[in-house]
DNA sequence: CGATCCCGCCACATT
DNA sequence: AATGTGGCGGGATCG
């Protein structure tokens, strides 16, 4: 004590005793000062501002947690490394001896390095964006808290804001568990339709903000009595006016985060101004706006922005009107969810009201709101996939009010995504559609799920990792009808990549698939989203490509893409492709313009065909969508047919249906299973009807994107056949378009020399080849994610396959390599999603162009180094 | 000087 | 009552 008095009598600024500063300190001048104490004893302050502050310096400079923080904080020096330079020296009393005054006027904390977003960003770096989701990680906040030397208050602040995002959830008292971003784009989706919902008339009209504020203010008073207005948000948070008692006013950061959040997701221009999203937030009367609140609320806002920023969700940007230059802030995290998102939840959940539900068994999501929480309700969103069984355990024990909200929030969600998929339905959709989703009974019980797609299908099986990160997963999926077989269970669930890259199938019988490429899909998609073509095209030309364009997220847009026939699309595509450091580049497909290959680099292309896949793992975004966007995949090469039908227009039968989705699907390729005999040895040899080498002749630009892509070599075949690849994977490879394919195809099966009995899976998106040298070229850091993620897919497949293809054990490194690129993360759920989504999502879509873009990419990008060192470390054990 | 937003008091919730 | 949460707004910094 007495040396923190003696510190300094007067220090110029009496800097609160941080425990951080010390830390810093130490680190910044372990030269000078090698002791730590003795700068500890300097950093505090003088005068004992309050006795707390002493008493907390004290605690602080005595626990063996400071010291251990600090050591820790070591760790993350590198973040903080350029700022210490500056800092470190000024701040020390010493130093300062040495220094000038001056200098330590500059105090080495300066306020920027104390800013929330920097916090956040320490705070991220320590958890992964994509935990496996065996791993579950609990952040205690204490020291959380401690590490990052900050007081507590801080981490609630950034906390709170995951958890609006479900990327934390709380677990117990002072516990949250971490769930990463797997579940982002489906929290993200619900968001944008709860916002569409809620704004989403506004936004159909919105011009301006502005306007769009002052509507969306009438509306709400007029259309929306308050009690609704409750609810909607309350969906959108765990508080619950309702049932639980609706506890204090708890929500609001959180339930700010998330209105907050659905602003940007339903925003044509993705710009949200500060003082627009002020008024808005502003709950229920906004008249009264005086002031005093509008000043918090945009504090809060700040707040909230620095995290979402931190996120990589969001940047700053500045809006001038008349007015002058305004704060805003732009999304730039994923626009549109396919993947996952819908899966899960969209579903089961809503479209069927089961609420309570029965299968437990099958989606960790659902459950969830089986066990426990039914009383409640559905499982909560957070706790959804990341949480196992244990966790969920700790959760519901408590039982407290707490859990009870989220409970609630999600029924409300659950609720507000069965309004949602009705009135698509309703509005849009075949009934056959629609019937897929009623499936969902089915779908629980069995372990894989087909998709419904009503065009292609694909058999997906879920590999009986039920864990997969998917979050919500759940169920089922809907199942083609052509893919009967699907029914595997089990063992010999086939395994199907989301995107589709590629199959695996166990030992099945015999395996149709079939997806035509379907151009027709495409103008239906098109024409479907025909009006939306309008504005989709003006929203472009508006926003979006600026947007996407930059985001290097990955995103690969090509979900945008299939909106977007035009040439902006083309361009955003390119674009984002562009963005991804694939070096791959293929020659692309002669797409509509020009420009867009132009701008887009060849790269783009080649990424699009090598699908979006790899070149997502790649991309920085990769990391994210790994998981989830196994389905991603699908829509990215959707697109790109679109494209190529636009140009092409074949005949395809398109399915017709639908949401743009499955109009993606359809491209998916037929496939053809031949089974080679019941044994597992041997692979069973998949190969496209339609992306016969004929087919790719078609549209050597396009269709090679297309088709599909796998194959599976059976053993016996494997050793005449080593590979056989699917075009689409080949061309990515080789700039080549056509022809090309073939020659990667065998140089890749060369590769993998897994020839005998090996099975090998490939994916057409994956390539392997180009995959691995585009991630090297591209991010580094990335690679490591995508390993990470494959790891468990692979594990999965492998397992799901169980062949007896010693192969996959045996070369583990290969098959990685092969699918990275395009399953990735994906786990059969995925797939799944992607079709929801298409069915929910074709409203919003259709609403909203923007939406199809991806931007997910972000946040890979965001995963520091550490974060990614920590996967890495982790995947490779797998 | 306006934009940011750190800081931490203090009320409410939970234990 | 103690402790956890987190609303809230003063006021320091930044630009």
């Amino acid at each position: 004590e007495n040396i923190y008095d003696r510190s300094r009598m007067a220090p110029k600024t009496p800097i609160k005793n941080e425990p951080v500063d010390l830390s810093k300190q130490k680190v910044c001048t372990p030269e000078r000062n090698p002791i730590t104490p003795v700068k500890l004893i300097d950093r505090p302050q003088p005068d004992p501002w309050t006795p707390t502050a002493n008493l907390k310096m004290l605690v602080s400079a005595a626990s063996p947690d400071m010291r251990d923080r600090e050591k820790k904080k070591e760790l993350f020096r590198p973040i903080e490394n350029s700022e210490q330079s500056d800092t470190t020296d000024s701040l020390q009393y010493d130093m300062v001896d040495d220094c000038t005054v001056d200098e330590f006027e500059k105090q080495r904390p300066s306020r920027k390095q104390k800013s929330l977003g920097l916090l956040c960003q320490k705070f991220l770096a320590r958890y992964p964006s994509y935990p496996l989701s065996t791993e579950k990680t609990t952040i205690s906040l204490d020291e959380v808290a401690s590490i990052l030397g900050v007081e507590r208050r801080r981490i609630y602040d950034i906390v709170n804001v995951l958890e609006s995002l479900h990327l934390v959830s709380r677990v117990a008292k002072n516990q949250y568990c971490w769930h990463g971003r797997h579940n982002l784009s489906q929290t993200l989706k619900t968001l944008q339709e709860a916002g569409e919902l809620q704004y989403g008339e506004l936004m159909t009209f919105q011009h301006k903000e502005q306007d769009l504020e002052d509507k969306f203010v009438e509306r709400k008073k007029e259309t929306i009595p308050e009690s609704q207005d409750r609810p909607l948000l309350d969906f959108s948070e765990p508080d619950c006016t309702s049932a639980s008692a609706n506890s204090r006013k708890d929500k609001s950061l959180r339930i700010m985060s998330q209105k907050f959040v659905m602003l940007f997701l339903i925003s044509k221009t993705k710009i949200v101004t500060l003082d627009i999203a002020a008024k808005i937030l502003i709950e229920e009367t906004q008249d009264t706006v005086d002031h005093s609140k509008f000043k918090t609320k945009v504090r809060r806002l700040y707040d909230i922005a620095n995290v979402l920023t931190s996120l990589g969700l969001i940047k700053k940007v500045h809006v001038t009107e008349e007015r002058g230059r305004k704060p805003a802030f732009k999304w730039i995290g994923p626009v549109e969810f396919t993947g996952k998102t819908d899966e899960s939840r969209g579903h089961s959940p809503t479209s069927d009201p089961l609420p309570g539900t029965q299968r437990a068994a099958c989606a960790p999501y659902q459950i969830c709101a089986t066990g426990k929480q039914r009383f409640t309700r559905h499982a909560s969103f957070n706790g959804t996939q990341p949480c196992e069984g244990t966790r969920r355990k700790v959760y519901s024990e408590p039982n407290s009010p707490r859990q009870q909200r989220q409970d609630e929030y999600c029924s409300k969600m659950i609720n507000l995504a069965a309004v949602c998929r009705q009135k698509i339905e309703e509005d849009t959709r075949n009934p056959s559609i629609t019937s897929p989703l009623s499936l969902p009974p089915v779908p629980g019980d069995s372990d894989f799920c087909v998709n419904a797609l009503p065009q292609a299908v694909f058999p997906v099986v879920r590999a009986d990792v039920p864990s997969l990160s998917l979050p919500n997963g759940i169920s089922s999926q809907p199942l083609h009808p052509s893919t009967p077989a699907a029914s595997k269970t089990e063992n010999g669930k086939p395994t199907l990549l989301p995107n589709q890259p590629f199959l695996c199938f166990p030992s099945s019988p015999l395996f149709m698939l079939c997806g035509s490429l379907q151009e027709n899909n495409l103008r239906e998609t098109l024409a479907t989203t025909g009006d939306v073509g309008n504005r989709r095209a003006e929203a472009e030309a508006t926003v979006h490509p600026a947007a996407c364009q930059k985001r290097s997220s990955c995103k690969c847009a090509s979900p945008s893409a299939p909106v977007d026939d035009e040439e902006p699309a083309a361009k955003k595509q390119t674009m984002e492709q562009s963005d991804v450091p694939l070096s791959l580049v293929v020659p692309k497909k002669p797409f509509k313009s020009p420009k867009a290959e132009s701008t887009a680099g060849g790269g783009c292309t080649s990424a699009e065909h090598l699908k979006d896949f790899p070149l997502d793992l790649a991309s920085p975004a990769a990391p994210e969508a790994a998981d989830r966007e196994s389905t991603k995949p699908l829509d990215s090469q959707e697109q790109e047919k679109r494209f190529q039908n636009k140009d092409l227009d074949e005949p395809s039968p398109g399915k017709e249906h639908i949401s743009k989705e499955n109009a993606n699907q359809p491209f998916l390729p037929q496939y053809l299973y031949v089974q080679p005999t019941a044994g597992l040895s041997s692979f069973n040899f998949l190969f496209s009807a339609n992306q016969a080498p004929g087919a790719i002749s078609l549209a050597a630009s396009q269709l090679p994107s297309l088709s599909v892509p796998c194959v599976v070599v059976p053993s016996a075949a494997l050793t005449s056949l080593p590979l056989v690849c699917s075009p689409t994977i080949t061309s990515p490879i080789s700039p080549v378009p056509d022809g090309s394919f073939s020659a990667a195809t065998s140089v890749n099966f060369s590769m993998s020399g897994m020839a005998s009995t090996t099975p090998v899976f490939i994916g057409t998106t994956a390539v392997v080849t180009p995959k691995v040298s585009p991630v090297s070229s591209v991010d580094p850091q990335q690679p490591a994610h995508p390993a990470l993620h494959l790891s468990p897919v692979l594990a999965r497949s492998c397992g799901a396959v169980k062949l007896d293809s010693p192969a996959c054990m045996g070369h583990p490194v290969t098959l990685l390599k092969l699918q990275q690129p395009s399953s990735t993360p994906l786990t059969p759920k995925s797939i799944r999603p992607a079709r929801h989504e298409a069915f929910f999502k074709t409203p919003g879509s259709l609403g909203d162009p923007v939406a199809w873009r991806k931007n997910e990419g972000n946040q890979t990008r965001n995963a520091s180094s550490v974060q990614r060192r920590l996967e890495i470390s982790s995947t490779s054990p797998d």
